[in-house]
DNA sequence: CGCAGAATTGAGACTGGTCAAAATTTGTGG
DNA sequence: CCACAAATTTTGACCAGTCTCAATTCTGCG
């Protein structure tokens, strides 16, 4: 299923930080240097290609991953196929929480992607004599959970463009948190991805993409990369202040 | 907007617990004496009417709160007032966390109700001195994140019928957590609520439950309860399995 | 160069939305 | 307890945005 070998050969690179820390966001970030060390004791390496499963849904939820580089897609399905992706993971991110003892969605990479694995057993005994770190993980959970319900308002009361307009902001904002250009972003995920991401047909997301690209407002340029032409409009589209 | 004031007498009636536990279930529940007397010291109680406003969406984000009995809806609006309630909220749920500094939703009374009021630097500071308290925080955090990544699934990927069959096996799971039938439950909350919870219209709801009544899946009685006539049904179309 | 998968485009169908009216329930004052 | 007004819910007719099915074009890769 995937390469549990370790990847990297040198831990020491990012200074006080953990190896999986991406500019300070990820959940091991700030730690102490004791801290830093139960991680490290317990952290495995990973590295799969675009597409490779790193869990399925309704697995036993025995590991907990951080995102060094990459993108991963998180998703659950209804009996007869029908399939929602429930959030993209970038580096800096982590996944693999579960209040029950199985995984409640499919991790999959995107594109080659490499991670930080940690037992989960492991990391609740950790948390337990790092208060630090259980303070983190939680400021996360809040945050995740703030992004939820961004979604559920997308997915529940946004037209079809809206969405569209709504996902290539997000990316751009996460690009920029990783210092990557905001104008240009790269669109690493499929049609269908993209359309299960905003609860849309891939037919749906073409056309709107299409459409959007009429209206000047982006650019399709090499296939995976996207022109923001006017952010401006975007975020009034995104916002549901104007319809053209 | 609301009346802060002590609503409670007796303070000790629940024994070795907080006061707004419910069935164990609050994040509250199981913490050690001291960590207790903490929580009591810096807890305010409130009751409020039906569809009075706890605080609106954009506030500053000064509590957090638990509640003790009632019902409370969580809401967001886009521009033009299109409206999703991202969440309702039963008794041991707490809401009110926010990764901002203001407030991510608006909650709203659904029937009358009362809170416990926690100030959240107080609460933030407590949680450094009880490893406990967070430690519960953290595993709500991970059930309320579970649970939103389950309203995606049905936002973006289920019928109309297949959304409201999900929405009563729901609040008879509710009732079940709190010691209530799960045959006959409470619908406490107008079409509109149901309605912007699962990203239809009024309309559609209503014609939706009328459907199945007619199916002889639920029964509409007395106004605000519902019978579940055939569960096993209810569930099947809920996942998806059938069509009828 | 040729093939397989992905993306786009087109035509028509359908679920759920919109607008409107009727029925029911709720609240209020006598 | 009743009468009446207001709000909510239900029902109906019609419409539109998105989906489905199908054909075509594009892209990547051996």
């Amino acid at each position: 299923m995937n390469a549990p070998d370790p990847f990297f050969k040198i831990l020491g690179d990012y200074g006080p930080s953990c190896h999986c820390d991406v500019a300070g966001e990820a959940f091991c970030a700030g730690m102490t240097p004791e801290g830093l060390k139960g991680l490290r004791t317990i952290r495995g390496n990973l590295r799969i290609d675009a597409q490779e499963t790193v869990f399925r849904e309704g697995e036993p939820a025995a590991n907990v991953f951080s995102l060094v580089s990459g993108t991963v897609k998180l998703s659950k399905l209804l009996g007869d196929g029908r399939r929602q992706i429930v959030g993209f993971r970038f580096p800096g991110d982590f996944f693999g929480f579960s209040p029950d003892a199985s995984y409640g969605y499919t991790a999959e990479a995107v594109v080659p992607t490499s991670l930080c694995r940690f037992p989960e057993v492991r990391l609740m005994q950790l948390r337990q004599t790092n208060p630090h770190l259980e303070h983190r993980l939680l400021d996360r959970m809040v945050a995740e959970l703030h992004y939820a319900q961004d979604q559920m308002l997308l997915l529940g009361r946004m037209t079809a463009r809206e969405k569209l307009c709504h996902f290539l902001l997000m990316l751009s904002q996460r690009a920029e948190m990783r210092g990557a250009p905001t104008q240009r972003v790269a669109l690493p995920m499929s049609r269908l991805d993209v359309a299960d991401y905003l609860g849309l047909t891939i037919e749906t997301v073409s056309r709107t993409l299409t459409s959007l690209k009429k209206a000047d407002i982006i650019a399709l340029g090499e296939p995976g990369i996207v022109d923001l032409l006017d952010i401006a409009r975007l975020k009034r589209i995104a916002e549901g202040q104007a319809t053209d």
